[in-house]
DNA sequence: GTTAGTAGGTACCTAGAGGAAAGTGACTAC
DNA sequence: GTAGTCACTTTCCTCTAGGTACCTACTAAC
């Protein structure tokens, strides 16, 4: 058996690129409310600072994942978007939607079993 | 775990228990290659300390993903083998993998794009 | 008697992610 | 002339996940 490195699990990468934090509620709203401005974002996912909010917003512009369009205006407006690559992700979405709405009670029921054997 | 602010997004509970550090390559494995024991999750991993280890697999054994089977001999064994509901989670990461195979060059190049007009 | 192997446990420490808060610039409305 | 809006930026600070290193019990084998 020899030692297989990190980057033998195929879905790493893509496991960093859309499931680190903060990237998956980003991905989601934009995805389910559509085209929306920085505050609107902001506002959504409610808990989030700014600071963060433009460092993943940035992160994804450059993975390709969000298209970003400025118009300078005052004050100024800014307006993010799903692209046509971050919206191929959908269905892996809806998947992880369906299997949470299915399984997620027996995970709370393994955890009851867990704690209660201890 | 953290302060639920995501609940506006329903895959976050999902992306927790399943994305978060080390658990994604630790159920890669398990379900790639079957029932194994400690060290040898250790050394296919390659760079995961044993620490960090037990302990995202004590909290996949609590959420039920992963069952774990003491055998009381001299040196002890233990073998981890992913459960029936860790397994469900297989077409996911097939999809997972697919995606990657599709698109990630996609990434890259949106990449090069970003970083050559800056 | 000491080495190796197993499946961890424990104590300590550090890097870095992320939060809080204030600032910026250009303009408008009151 | 002051307050407010927007989309950030900057500075400072905290917290904790994860890494390093060492320890445990038990036995066979050398």
């Amino acid at each position: 058996m020899e030692p297989v490195p990190e980057l033998a699990c195929p879905i790493a990468p893509v496991v960093d690129l859309v499931f680190s934090r903060w990237t998956t509620p980003i991905l989601w709203t934009l995805n389910q409310y559509g085209r929306q401005r920085f505050v609107e974002l902001e506002r959504r996912i409610g808990t989030i600072t700014p600071k963060v909010l433009t460092q993943r917003l940035r992160q994804l512009e450059r993975d390709g994942l969000v298209t970003r369009t400025y118009h300078p205006e005052v004050p100024p407006r800014v307006e993010y978007e799903i692209s046509e690559l971050g919206r191929s992700l959908a269905p892996i979405f809806h998947n992880l939607a369906e299997w949470s709405k299915r399984n997620l009670t027996q995970v709370d029921e393994a955890r009851l079993r867990y704690d209660g054997t201890n």
